[in-house]
RNA sequence: GGCAGGUUGCCCGAGCGGCCAAUGGGAGCGGACUGUAAAUCCGUCGGCUUUGCCUUCGAAGGUUCGAAUCCUUCACCUGCCA
């Protein structure tokens, strides 16, 4: 594949550039030819979410570029796990790390090309640590890291109050020695990860170029966070992942639909192929009319047709449409408004059971976590059946108020909609 | 190993024998305003068969008519001394 010259301006503009280590050097080797790269996930959950989405697009990007991935699965390293500032970790069983490093590949290889001359590689770092000796990894590793510097690093010093394990203080010698390992045994050169990796990715640098005295590259993107600076990602379940068993792809793309004005064109950048020359005009549209919110139509549709694939997405589209579209749900038809549901999520309950009260309802639809948490959204006015506001607590639906003799569609505030299938 | 302080609801953090399901802030949730946005304002925020009942304040015992609050033991964390 011929090299793309403007790889690192289209990376520039995308801001995916938060920091590098020699930014015109790094240029220099883009320009130069393929550069073999590599970016590490670490299996610390059964699914990848949406920080590593990131990685993952920023990883393709350069492999259209020209450039050759390396897709680094940490068997290791999720062994131990990354100081992180909200405490020690809890260690996770050999079994289930080597269970989740299977779902992380699985979740990234649809996103890369493995074939062709810059074909992309799947690596574990379990590869090259599992037969090491602590004696050897004293010696070749330890022996380049100044415990002085290593305390100096943020996210340690936070933790220096709270405490910290040997552990998870020793996480950054291994995510170097992957650097390392790589550079050796495929001449990696350039690894990006998180903003919040940085620490690891120049301790990986700064590796390399002790052992082998080598100068190779890393650069991170910057760290998604809302406008008020809390981090982004978080819908009303937790984190946003990708796993369509874990976030609904329905719920991925609301959460796309509903982003804040404000981050609109950045994340237009850094999540979607878009040219800049279409994410410039989307901004252009959306400083004008905001209301209509182009730039996150837009958004959701192409993250989620990159996550879900198009016919998902198309079949999203039209829920959105059927339930937000208001007024009389007597005014669809039960087969469109039973898609409409099923995407957003439904329960079925038995016909000859009878049909249960709102708050009932309301628990099983998975709207409410108890009686009594739906007895409060009945109370405070944000229960509605067929898009009628239910005020009353013992309120019992009728058979009349099924659509189409079958469907219920209930909703919780503004947005959260459920239906229910009488069979 | 010794001394001192701490462990409270999703998070932070008050309470220091009854008026405590427990002040306050944040997050969350609902309402209003909008554009399925942001900001703002209001309400809400353990569970239930909900004018009452049940289970909570690190764990287990104890004192008391009555404890998150007092005593004992245990676990963990922080600081000072060895």
């Amino acid at each position: 594949m011929p090299l793309d010259p403007s790889l690192p301006d289209d990376l520039a503009w995308r801001g995916l550039l938060a920091h590098t280590t020699d930014l015109d050097a790094l240029r220099e080797a883009l320009a130069a030819g393929s550069v073999r790269y590599y970016v590490g996930f670490d299996p610390t959950a059964p699914s990848l979410h949406l920080g590593n989405l990131v990685q993952i697009l920023t990883a393709r990007r350069l492999q259209d570029a020209g450039h050759t991935p390396y897709l680094l699965v940490g068997g290791a390293t999720g062994m131990i796990g990354d100081p992180r500032d909200s405490g020690e970790r809890t260690l996770n069983s050999a079994d289930t790390v080597a269970d989740w490093v299977q779902r992380v590949r699985a979740q990234i290889e649809p996103f890369l090309s493995f074939e062709g001359d810059n074909a992309a590689t799947m690596v574990n770092n379990l590869d090259w640590t599992g037969g090491l000796s602590v004696i050897d990894f004293l010696r070749d590793i330890g022996k380049h890291f100044p415990v002085n510097r290593m305390l100096a690093r943020d996210t340690v010093r936070r933790r220096l109050e709270s405490g910290i394990s040997y552990t998870e203080f020793s996480y950054v010698l291994l995510q170097s020695m992957d650097y390392l390992a790589l550079f050796r045994d495929h001449g990696v050169t350039l690894q990006f990860g998180g903003s919040d990796q940085w620490g690891n990715l120049t301790g990986g640098v700064e590796l390399v170029r002790r052992a082998d005295g080598a100068s190779v590259h890393a650069f991170a993107t910057p760290l998604i966070t809302k406008t008020d600076g809390t981090k982004y990602g978080k819908t009303e379940g937790g984190a946003l992942w990708l796993d369509p068993d874990l976030t609904s792809p329905y719920a991925f793309f609301q959460f796309w639909l509903n982003v804040e004005d404000e981050k609109v064109g950045e994340l237009l950048r850094i999540f979607t192929f878009l040219p800049r020359a279409e994410i410039e005009a989307l901004e252009a549209q959306h400083a004008e009319k905001p209301f209509l919110r182009a730039g996150q139509k837009a958004l959701a549709e192409h993250v989620t047709t990159l996550v879900h694939g198009a016919e998902e997405t198309a079949r999203i589209q039209a829920a959105s449409a059927a339930l937000f579209g208001g007024g009389d749900m007597g005014g669809l038809s039960a087969d469109t408004l039973g898609a409409a549901l099923r995407e957003a999520g439904s329960v079925r309950l038995d016909r000859a059971d009878g049909l249960p009260g709102v708050l009932d309802l309301l628990v099983s639809a998975g709207l409410a976590k108890s009686r009594g948490e739906a007895r409060r959204t009945v109370t405070e006015g944000g229960a509605y059946v067929n898009n009628v506001r239910v005020t009353d607590p013992d309120h019992v639906p009728s058979s009349d108020d099924l659509v189409g003799g079958t469907w219920l569609v209930l909703r919780k505030g503004k947005k959260s909609f459920k239906g229910v299938e009488v069979v």
